[in-house]
DNA sequence: TCCTCAATAT
DNA sequence: GATATTGAGG
């Protein structure tokens, strides 16, 4: 239980926003909240830090940067590519300008001046993804996680069973395939198992790799290059790939009417003619705005950091689950 | 040699 | 049902 309390210390907090001395108070209150936290004042400079270090971070907040809108770029670049939340804040916003935040992934936008209450309770926008997920609702419904904790005593409200899964979760993941640093897995054979489970995290790695390398140009070889899995071979990385275009080519198919009717005219309001183009490296990260609409609703974007699926007791559900979790299948 | 795709095996 | 392997064709 003091562990459940204690579950977002350490969330892996990224903020952005060019006024100084507003950056600094932020941080102040993020650690007042023990949460881990970076700070960037230049967009470009922490979208590479993201791209360099996207399973090592938890959550995003950033200025809305009115009116040039950065905000919104960083907003379709996080949760379009890296499912990553983030909480869009501003001195000001109207009804319709929240919503067009939230319409396209914004998982809460603040106004400034951002009291500590609110920050204390950002990690729920991570919870929240999970539940979606499925990886939390497991273990909601046995109250006693089969793992190494503490036994716990009967959760009395659905936060605080919540945060113990999650606590659980975490250290399942700690002790298992994930690597201790940042939650990204490094080593197959951490898995244990004789066939690969391409859990949630796996793929995230997957996906990843594959948006960074242009999905044209996304092939085994170069998947697995960026992916950095010890142990995860070429043919795996083949066959997870074939499925994926076969996903894909489904997905698109189904989903344009979807897309068309509700997507775009959310959309109209802000169709950015600055195309964001954060970070260029030898060509092989280029960001622009036109990849694939956002999805028809905002499950699209955002948290699930700790999802894991290897263990044998819920393989089943793994693969299945984020087959048809449009988080996992972006596009 | 590597890629993709489909079929087939585990 | 998910993943791996194989084999054809590029």
């Amino acid at each position: 239980m003091d562990q459940a309390e204690l579950w977002p210390c350490g969330l892996r907090v990224l903020v952005i926003d060019n006024n100084s001395s507003n950056l600094s108070a932020m941080e102040d209150l993020l650690l007042k909240c023990s949460y881990k936290v970076t700070t960037y004042k230049n967009v470009r400079k922490a979208m590479s830090f993201i791209l360099d270090n996207l399973q090592r971070v938890d959550l995003i907040i950033s200025d809305a940067f009115f009116p040039t809108e950065d905000g919104f770029l960083i907003l379709q670049e996080v949760t379009t590519k890296f499912d990553i939340p983030t909480v869009i804040m501003a001195s000001s916003g109207d009804t319709s300008t929240v919503m067009k935040y939230i319409v396209n992934g914004a998982s809460d936008f603040l106004i400034k001046p951002v009291r500590i209450e609110e920050l204390s309770n950002i990690w729920q926008h991570l919870f929240r993804k999970q539940i979606r997920e499925h990886v939390v609702g497991r273990y909601l419904e046995q109250p006693y996680p089969p793992t190494t904790m503490a036994p716990a005593t009967p959760a009395a409200t659905i936060t605080c069973a919540a945060a113990e899964a999650a606590v659980a979760l975490e250290s399942e993941v700690r002790e298992m395939d994930i690597d201790s640093n940042g939650g990204e897995i490094t080593d197959i054979r951490d898995l244990r198992k004789s066939r690969l489970s391409w859990t949630a995290q796996l793929h995230r790695q997957f996906v990843a790799a594959v948006n960074l390398l242009g999905e044209d140009k996304a092939v085994p070889k170069k998947i697995l290059g960026i992916m950095k899995v010890k142990h995860l071979t070429r043919e795996q990385v083949a066959s997870h790939l074939q499925k994926y275009r076969m996903h894909l080519k489904k997905s698109i198919s189904t989903n344009k009417r979807k897309d068309e009717a509700t997507v775009s005219s959310s959309l109209k309001t802000q169709n950015h003619s600055s195309r964001s183009k954060y970070v260029d490296q030898d060509g092989c990260m280029e960001f622009t705005g036109a990849y694939s609409l956002p999805k028809d609703d905002l499950s699209s974007g955002s948290e699930c950091i700790y999802m894991l699926g290897e263990r044998n007791d819920y393989v089943s559900k793994g693969f299945d689950d984020f087959m048809h979790e449009p988080c996992f299948w972006n596009f």
